[in-house]
DNA sequence: GTCTATAATTCGATAGAC
DNA sequence: GTCTATCGAATTATAGAC
């Protein structure tokens, strides 16, 4: 009766305290680091017993793992104009960032990719996975393989100096003048001639 | 008359074995990051006792401190064309990550600001005190004061890419074509209105 | 499912012999 | 200056009561 009989839908409560635990973890992870963040903190952001999280998620790095899914939700950018293109992936990328504090996976990962090598690996394999692909869509396969690694470094170049070392000559930067920019930028790499 | 009858510019023991301890530590701090490295494994890379380095350094914290010294060594931009600065500047930057490995300082200051805090600030001051005075030189200060976090942001989001997060894409690039894939985006950042 | 208690490590830092 | 020995603290992880 405690689980069979709850409504399609709803969570039962261990996934309830296990959402609760991600999120935490998130939280932590993106603001401390894999190292610094401990299990106790996590549980106590969460407002649970450490030993859950243990019984959840295994162990530490287990949920490091479980924190590091990031879906990076890019649109279909085959529908936009080539020279619209730059100015939609900063603005993607700075909405992804700016807009839900505790959608931050990103974050966390980029951070923890820095200096966990289990994290870097995840990190290509979002690039891989997903701004290829897209890029592809937009640019032609060939074209997108040649400039996808000079688009990530300016965008996770952005997300670097902004979010995690926050340089002045960047932070003071509203979205509007960011995306306006760095968008010839990043224009000037997808053109650029092979 | 063990110092002072030493020939002038050689190191005593002492400061040889300060400067072994901090060649170690520089290496350990760029590979693993502020948390993970051990005094003692510095000690063993250093092949020294661990107490040394609490003896030369104090504490972890100092010795941190002390490894996080950067000179980016940029030279005078000012006589540099301006349609020559872009790849003048991504060349130096490469030059610098991709020289000396023993001289990583600048690796170990962006790995560590990435979790911490205090070496954050570092960053910004090397920015702040090296590279905007040095741009200003080339460029004028009004306009480097203008474009001087974007072009942080793209130098550093190649540092990141290619030496930390190693995306296949950034580090199949020789040194060359990195320098003209990367300048014309500098370009366009470079002499973006305001 | 949840909590208490504690085992087992690891590490930074100190004290002191030589 | 260099080393041995060890303290004290923090943390992950486990065992087991309820």
């Amino acid at each position: 009766m405690t689980q069979g009989a709850m409504a399609q839908g709803a969570m039962t409560q261990g996934a309830q305290t296990k959402a609760a635990i991600l999120r935490a973890a998130r939280e932590r992870f993106a603001a401390q680091g894999y190292e610094r963040t401990t299990i106790r903190a996590v549980a106590a952001d969460a407002e649970i017993d450490p030993s859950m999280v243990m019984r959840y998620f295994g162990n530490k790095e287990k949920l490091f793992e479980a924190a590091l899914a990031v879906d990076l939700r890019l649109p279909d950018f085959s529908a936009v104009p080539a020279r619209e293109l730059p100015a939609a992936l900063v603005d993607h990328f700075v909405e992804r960032w700016e807009g839900d504090p505790a959608d931050d996976a990103l974050l966390v990962l980029l951070r923890s990719a820095v200096t966990n090598e289990r994290a870097a690996e995840r990190m290509r394999e979002v690039f891989a996975s997903q701004v290829a692909p897209a890029l592809a869509a937009a640019i032609g396969p060939q074209r997108a393989a040649r400039v996808a690694g000079l688009v990530a470094a300016q965008l996770l170049g952005l997300g670097l100096t902004r979010y995690l070392l926050r340089l002045p000559s960047v932070t003071a930067l509203d979205r509007q003048d960011l995306v306006s920019a760095l968008a010839p930028a990043l224009a000037a790499t997808l053109t650029a001639s092979g």
